[in-house]
RNA sequence: GCGCCUGUAGCUCAAACGGAUAGAGCAUCGGCCUUCUAAGCCGGUGGUUGCAGGUUCGAGUCCUGCCAGGCGCGCCA
């Protein structure tokens, strides 16, 4: 955990701090700290067991609430109400800013004073940019690799899922001080660019009227036809030839592997290295459109091919050797990887000469390391999750310690409704709903929004009619609805720079509330970005949008009684400050107008 | 069969290394617009947290065993 920059603020002072980083923020952490010292002055050097802070669900119960006591009364000998007397007394706290209670069966309950919570919101509105949120102890270079779809087809809903987890989490990180690369590797090297190939090929020819089947492992997706299409008008019959004869294969991926051979024969190199690239680039233009227009854009696109050319693999296998990481057997060249915690070794160098996807995968996230990352996150869709112990496995192999430095997420998968149906997703068979369309219908707010508010590891049902129906009762606009709402006030205020004094008065129930929300938010994020759980933020959010509608339809702000106007304009700037950062690092915008 | 994830209101989901009365939205029922945007607010209904044990002051959360679903277990990617 990041310790605190500089000292707290004083009490009652007018003045506006220093500088962002040295605003006193993250209050529960400094609570925490004294906490953890008046434990020691008590008890001596002990392991309190558990959180030693935490936010009761209850407001009666204060802001932030302590059950160390509870938990430690059998060790100290002590009743825990009396334990937690005796912290109490031993607690050094910032004097009129917190005051604290012995509650219940032991609780220590911690209150926010006025002027403290004041003074977070003066702190907030002074830095409405960054929202004064402390910077982590620690920032780490981190590199964000999400997406990465196969080139091979459009993006559906379930990339989508990756795409706006990968880029909330990736902001969420950059938001409390580290510094984050977003990163999409591109498979254009792999079997599946030269099934695609074989598909478009094979399309084109039905385009000149050629009868085709389809091998069972092509693709058959409308947009392999627009391929197809689009290379008929660009090239005429340039790439027309006979039909080849292939034999029958009963395994699936060997009978689409001689069609592909008869492809390039039948094309030659030249001309099948002209689809291959048409398709691909064609492909590629489209997710990078795709992923843009979802506010997604990423700082660096890593292809396989050059990767290949650079000749990492090779190094990759010679590194590995020079290990006696791998041996090889029955023709094929394997990785030891159960030596490194995986459940199985894995065949690097297939018998017949070419690379599994294993491979120049694995020379990609060394050549990762070797860039000099603290941390390379990868988010993967949860099929994907056997795969993690091979990438570590592989890595440790090499003595690329330590193994944290690769952390692998999973997002599970959306599964769409549509028609109160199941509608299936598979880029093969194309049948599926493409991120495109369902921007289109839903919006990219909405879509964002939506995506994001779930947890990852929890299996999201989409359900397209629901979503396309009741898109005025999306929660997004919600959220987006609060934002006007200030936007509104601040109007018709017509004050451009907002003075913050009288903060102070601030007292009434819903009034604490959000301060103590917006006071919440700097801790909020942090938590979010040490869980990898952008759905914390997303859900933040739409609290803090619900205790503001709750405020502002039951207290006057621009024709408050006798002063209040102006530090009820500035509570309601400081939720606007708040909501804007937040829906930025989520993806969505926030509209001055409905 | 083995491994990982999941099971919470009718539906979709929250619940911060175990904490005080398990919360929202949708749906449903009833109120609130001559007053800063009703894309809003207030209230009601709705729960044996899949089942059974265990650990302890305290379990949706941790452990064990079942049940149900998803994913994985390839010289596919």
């Amino acid at each position: 955990m990041e310790s605190l920059r500089g000292r707290g603020r004083r009490r009652g002072g007018a003045r506006i701090a220093e500088s962002c980083r040295d605003l006193p923020m993250l209050i529960k952490h400094r609570l925490e700290q004294r906490i953890r010292a008046a434990l020691e002055r008590v008890l001596g050097a002990v392991d309190p067991g558990g959180p030693v802070l935490e936010r009761p669900a209850d407001p009666v119960h204060g802001e932030y609430a302590s059950s160390a006591a509870l938990r430690l009364a059998r060790t100290a000998g002590l009743p825990p109400r009396g334990l937690a007397e005796r912290i109490l007394a031993a607690l050094e706290l910032p004097l009129g800013e917190i005051t604290a209670e012995v509650a219940g069966p032991g609780f220590l309950n911690f209150r926010l004073s006025p002027t403290l919570l004041a003074g977070q919101l003066r702190a907030l509105l002074a830095d409405p940019k960054g929202c004064a949120v402390s910077p982590v102890a620690h920032p780490e270079r981190i590199l964000v690799e999400f997406v990465s779809a196969n080139p091979n087809g459009p993006l559906h809903v379930g990339h989508g899922r990756g795409a706006a987890y990968g880029d909330s989490l990736a902001a969420l990180l950059a938001a409390v001080g580290h510094h984050v690369e977003r990163e999409y590797y591109l498979n254009d090297a792999g079997r599946q660019m030269d099934i695609l190939t074989l598909s478009v090929w094979l399309r084109y020819l039905e385009e000149l009227g050629v009868r085709i089947v389809l091998p069972q492992s092509a693709y058959r997706g409308d947009y392999v036809g627009d391929l197809a299409r689009g290379l008929v008008g660009r090239h005429g019959r340039r790439f027309s030839r006979p039909l080849p004869e292939v034999g029958e294969e009963s395994d699936p991926d060997r009978q689409v592997d001689a069609w592909v051979a008869a492809a390039r024969a039948a094309l030659g190199e030249k001309d099948y290295r002209k689809v291959f690239d048409e398709a691909l680039e064609a492909m590629r233009e489209e997710i990078s459109e795709d992923l843009a227009s979802f506010g997604v854009r990423f700082d660096r696109w890593t292809s396989e091919r050059e990767l290949r050319s650079a000749g990492v693999i090779e190094s990759l296998l010679d590194r590995l050797r020079a290990r006696h990481a791998v041996y090889e057997n029955e023709g094929a060249l394997w990785l030891q990887a159960t030596a490194y915690g995986d459940e199985k070794d894995r065949v690097l160098v297939r018998s017949a000469g070419t690379y599994t996807y294993f491979t120049p995968d694995l020379a990609y996230h060394v050549e990762k390391a070797d860039r000099g990352y603290d941390r390379f996150i990868d988010v993967f869709g949860a099929d994907h999750h056997g795969y993690a112990p091979r990438l570590h496995a592989g890595l440790q192999a090499l003595g690329i310690e330590p193994p944290e430095r690769l952390e692998v997420v999973l997002v599970q998968f959306v599964t769409l409704w549509r028609g109160g149906e199941r509608a299936r997703m598979s880029t093969r068979a194309g049948d599926f709903v493409t991120l495109r369309q369902l921007r289109e219908e839903v919006g990219r707010d909405a879509a964002r929004f939506f995506y994001v508010l779930r947890s990852h590891p929890q299996p999201l049902d989409f359900d397209l009619d629901l979503a396309v129906r009741q898109s005025p009762d999306n929660p997004v606009y919600y959220v987006q609805y609060a934002h006007t709402r200030v936007c509104g006030l601040l109007r018709k205020a017509g004050v451009d720079t907002l003075e913050v004094q009288g903060l102070e008065r601030l007292t009434e129930d819903a009034e604490r509330r959000l301060l103590v929300r917006l006071a919440a938010y700097a801790e909020t994020l942090h938590e979010a970005a040490a869980q990898r759980a952008p759905h914390i933020l997303a859900q933040y959010l739409r609290d803090l949008a619900g205790e503001f509608h709750n405020w502002y339809a039951h207290t006057p702000v621009l024709d408050a009684e006798d002063g209040l106007r102006v530090p009820r304009l500035a509570l309601a700037a400081g939720v606007g400050t708040v909501l804007r950062h937040g829906l930025a690092l989520i993806g969505v915008s926030a509209p001055e107008r409905m």
